[in-house]
Order: C-alpha cells, then structure tokens, then sequence
DNA sequence: CTGAAAGCGCTAACAG
DNA sequence: CTGTTAGCGCTTTCAG
C-alpha cells in the first residue's frame, strides 16, 4: 500500500500538516510526552502510521545532544586476538540489551594507534554517549583516553592498578578457587598452576583465586609457571613445571589454551591425564571439548558479560549511578568423554 | 545535576573567531576547500589546535544529510552462529579499510524480527550511508529491504536466486573445483561430497564446483549427501554415504565442521583416512588443524572480503559505481601433521 | 493543553 | 577569496 516517495522521507512538520496540529504537538506525542489531548495524540499516530515517519536521528542528535549510539572498544594490539569467539558473545549479549533500545552500537578496533586516534575523535565530535571499554592490559593508552573525557564509560573486567568508576568483570578469583577447590576434592595434593601474564588483570585474579584455594587446604601454592594465556605458551610452562617440580599430581591452567598445550606436554611426558596428572583450564572455550579428554573448566558467562556492561552503561547515560558488576563462574566438569574425531 | 560535559566542547564560530575570521571561511579551511588564503586557512589551522576543535558530526550530518557511518548487518538466525571466528574475522576486515577513514562501523545482528526492525529503522532515520549485509538465506526479509531502500547496499556473498546490483563474494565454486581436483590427483575415483544446505549459495555453489571437477575428470558425480554445514551433520551424511556407496574412496565435505564430522565417522567404520579415504574440507577454519589428521581444505580470504565489501560501499557511497568482486580461494594441503595434543 | 519562535552546530548558496 | 544569509529537522522554552 506504500506508495512510498523512496527519495524524500517524510519530516515532522509533514505529519504535523497531516494530522491538523502543530509541529510542537507532534513533537510531544511522538515521543510520548504526557501534556497532549488523546484526540490530537491519536491524529498524529495515524499521520506517522500513514506516512511512515521515523524521525531523523541527526537532526534529533544535534537538538538533545544524545546520540544513541554506543561504542565497544576493543583494545588489543594483534590482529589475531579480535578473531575470537570471545568478542562473538560480547557482541552478541551487547546486541540483544540493544534489541528493545533505540540504541545503536558502534564497533571500533582500537588495538592499533589509528584505531584509539579513531576512538578519540568519536568522543569528542560526540558520535556516541558512551563507551564500553573490553580487553584492557596495564598501562592501556585507553584507560587515560576513560579519565579524561566526560562521557560516560564502562570497563569489561578491571584493568590492572586502579578501580574503575564502572565496570562488569567475571569473577575470575572465585573460578579460579573452584578450579583448584575441584582438584583437591579430587585427591590431587601437589598442585600446581600455570598462570597468564601477571600484568593482566584476569591473570593475576586467577592466581589469587588458586592460592586462596591451596590457602584453605593447607596446600604449599608454590609449584607455578607464568606463561601468556596461549597454548605454545602453556606447553612451555608446562615443560618447565615437570622439571622444576617432577612430583607435581595435578595443574590447574588459568585459561583452556594454556590447558590444551599443557596436555600436549604431560602425555609427551608419559603422565596420564587424569589418573596421573589432573588437570583444570578456564574460559570453558571450544577447545576444552576439542582434546583428549574432554577439559574440565571454568565457564564464565561471556554473553551476560555483555548485556550487563550495556544495561549498565544505559543507566548511567540515563543519569543513573549504578554500582561494578561481578558474574558468577561455574564448574564444568568433563572427564574422560572422547570427542567424535579423536577416538 | 546533570551529566553534561564539565567544559563546553568548542564550535566552529569559536574557532572562528580565535582565527579572526568568518565562520564560512573557517568552515572551508577545516574541509580542505580551495577556496581559502594560506594566510587566513593557517590561522584557522593554529585556531583548531589550540582549542582542540572538532566538528559535532550530528550538526555536519544534518547539514550534509551524510552520516558518516555504515552498517554491517548480520542475518543469523540462531545464537550461535554469530559466534562464530569468521565474523571477527570479517569486522576486522571492515575494520582496517574503515581505518583511514571518517566512517564508523554500525554493527547490527539482524538475524531476529527485533534486530531486522532495527536495521530498518536505522535505514529510515537515516543513521547510516550504507550498508553490508553478510549471510542472507534465501527469501531473507533483509533481501527485500535491501532492495526498497534508495541507500546503498553491498552483499557479502551472492543471496541464492538473483545477483545484487552490488557484492563481494568468495569465489566458492573455483574453491571446491580445486578441493575436488586435489582428490582426483592423489588417485581417488569414487570421490563423494556432503554439501551445504542448498538453500545457501554459497553451498549451491561449492556443490556446482564439485560437479565442475568431478565431468572434468570423466568422473561419475553421483555419490551425494545434503548437510546443514555443522559437524553432527556432517557425521550423519556420512553414515548415510557409507550406507549407500560402500564403494567411496574419498569425500569433499563443503565445511570444514562437517568434513570434521565425517572423519569420526569414516574412523569409527575402521576407514584409514587418506589411506583408505581421502579427505578435503572447506574453509579453513581452526578445527582444520584440530583434528586428526590434519584436514586438508580450501582457505578462504575472510578478512579481505571484509575489506573489499567496505572499499566498495565507500565507493559507491561516493558516487561510484563498481562492479562486483570475486575473491579467489587457495588449497590448503595438511595431511598427516600430529596435532599438539592428539597425538 | 497548544502554538509560535528560538535555537542545536554546521554547510552551502549567494552576493560582495 | 570573503562574509552574510538561510536553512538541515528536531526539541524546547515561553507565552497564550
């Protein structure tokens, strides 16, 4: 039935003539303003139903200063790292807090020096009204870029040093803990962990997460290795832990990466897993259930991580002050189940 | 009380006056206009700088009735598809051409009625000056969209049944010619395919390449099973093409996950691959790596067809009008590599 | 409740 | 080359 001119959208002040009211009172009654008379309200609704008006963002943009838009940053500085299933959830969970919203979100790589200049000039020309800021490592050009502007940010996960106003992290300590809690349960005494950068924050939570544990059971938390979260890294570390430490019975990995090239090492090794050596990784990411056996992990809730970042950031774009988010991780355990292809 | 700015962010007649100059000129000098004496364009210049001036993109929009941003829409239907390393893949593509530029990246997840609704009210208000559509099935709504806005759309991948005006696309069929001419060469005959959905182009398309190889070779192109591109499926159809030609010496999988699948299977029947059965994949995904043996498969330029999708629209945004691309895809032979931790 | 009028910050057309 | 004058389409006082 749209006999839709494809060119000219149609403006306000169209339905305004359409429906017999002033601009003013269309105005109000499209954006649901409670001091317009039901008869008018109902005129301009069909004026807009009729003409398939949808107000034109730019010029509302530049009349209330709010953009409705949002913008992930992802800092990370190799191209590979984005490539991850990881930022696939955020931006899913981000994209369904969006759904009901008239929220837009704008997607920037800011890794590379032109990408953060990039996000710097979206601040400042205003293209956004606020930001999410995911992946930061310590001493992040990205985190002074947070302090110094004034529009409204929040952080996936703390970057190290220093508390941000806003953010939504996972409970890396308390997986971490249950990791290691999971292997003492299971008989292992001599266990040791492989961390990730200590300069990353998760990293860090995660190894405090592990002493807590070995704390509580009287356990000596002093057979580690740092490595980078990746799984030649995690090979390495676990090569280096078998010498250090030959009586170790059992590894918890800070990430399934690291897990996986561990494994690798261990049955070079001859240690069988896990009847010799346990093992324990975390991220709960598809190669925990692409080796042999199956890892057991620590699920984080990726996709919630994003709707909760988002819904937060909203609030305090709408003047609200909330308080940081902690999400809850969770076991899996998997065990000996063999994978289709590796029988 | 309110959130606003502490500092005023400065406009265009600040700058303006701090050059004393008139705000058009000032306005010529900042959009590299030739119109304006060095004198006058470097005063505006030092007038910038110091005042660290730039442009409120929503006031330059309403002006310019040009935005500034495209849209990269992405049409999937289930949660987890998105989830997927080869979007990530695709945004950093988009993400690097946008780099040099004044474009923002608008990512909507398009794949349910909310996020379709909300590509569309983005097209209405004129929020963005393109868009990429990425993953149309056939008889997508998005299709239809596409086709009745006057804005700009450039398609990553053909959508089955009628070429778009503008696309990117991975040249599939010469793909799998080259997968199934691989097969040929190491001495397979009875060669058997498990293809896509053949609602999907792009599994249409690998289907015909295989069919291309297979009359090529003076070869019988009949041993076929039709999958929905996932390992279980993949796992089925070759149950089903054991069942119906026990005879088969090799299979060309249209997926690497699918070709995944059928490797568990072919092991479970006690078939050697290669040796009793050759393998080939496609798309080079990481679990290619991850199996064993290692998948040989067909690799394809995802980042780059993120790139030229955005070269294009850019261009078109700008008054060209390109012709569609065929990017080129190249096999990947991997054959019996130990995997880390499969050993 | 209603409408007229004054911008939001920028660009573009037009005389000087 | 330069400045003046209108808008872009919407929101928002502020009188009526």
């Amino acid at each position: 039935m749209d006999t839709a001119p494809s060119h000219r959208l149609p403006t306000l002040d169209e339905v305004a003539e359409r429906a017999g009211v002033s601009r003013s009172v269309a105005s109000r009654a499209i954006n649901n303003e409670i001091n317009v008379s039901p008869a008018k309200r109902d005129a301009v609704q069909r004026a807009v139903e009729e003409l398939g008006y949808v107000p034109n963002r730019s010029a509302r943009a530049l009349a209330t200063n709010r953009v409705g838009a949002v913008v992930l940053a992802v800092s990370t500085s190799h191209p590979g790292a984005f490539a991850d299933a990881f930022f696939a959830q955020i931006i899913y969970g981000i994209s369904s807090a969006l759904e009901r919203t008239d929220f837009t979100l704008t997607l920037v790589l800011a890794g590379s020096p032109e990408g953060s200049a990039k996000l710097k000039r979206i601040v400042r020309s205003r293209r956004a009204d606020g930001i999410m800021l995911m992946n930061l490592h310590g001493g992040d050009p990205l985190a002074k870029l947070a302090e110094q502007t004034a529009m409204p940010v929040v952080f996936g996960g703390r970057p190290l040093g220093g508390e941000p106003r806003w953010y939504v992290d996972v409970d890396n300590r308390g997986g971490a803990r249950l990791a290691t809690e999971h292997l003492v349960d299971g008989g292992y005494r001599r266990i040791a962990t492989i961390t990730g950068p200590l300069s990353l924050d998760v990293a860090e939570a995660r190894y405090c997460g592990f002493r807590d544990a070995m704390a509580v059971a009287g356990l000596s938390p002093d057979r580690v290795e740092h490595a980078d979260f990746t799984e030649a890294g995690g090979a390495a570390a676990m090569t280096r832990l078998l010498r250090a430490h030959p009586d170790l019975d059992a590894v918890f990995a800070a990430s399934d990466n690291m897990a996986a090239g561990a494994l690798g090492v261990l049955r070079a090794h001859g240690r069988a897993v896990p009847d010799d050596v346990g093992v324990v990784g975390f991220d709960d990411l598809r190669i925990a259930q692409l080796t042999y056996p199956q890892l057991t992990t620590i699920h984080q809730p990726v996709q919630a991580l994003g709707e909760e970042m988002t819904r937060m950031l909203l609030a305090i774009v709408d003047g609200a002050r909330p308080t940081p988010l902690l999400l809850p991780t969770r076991l899996v355990v998997r065990g000996r189940v063999i994978s289709t292809w590796c029988t």
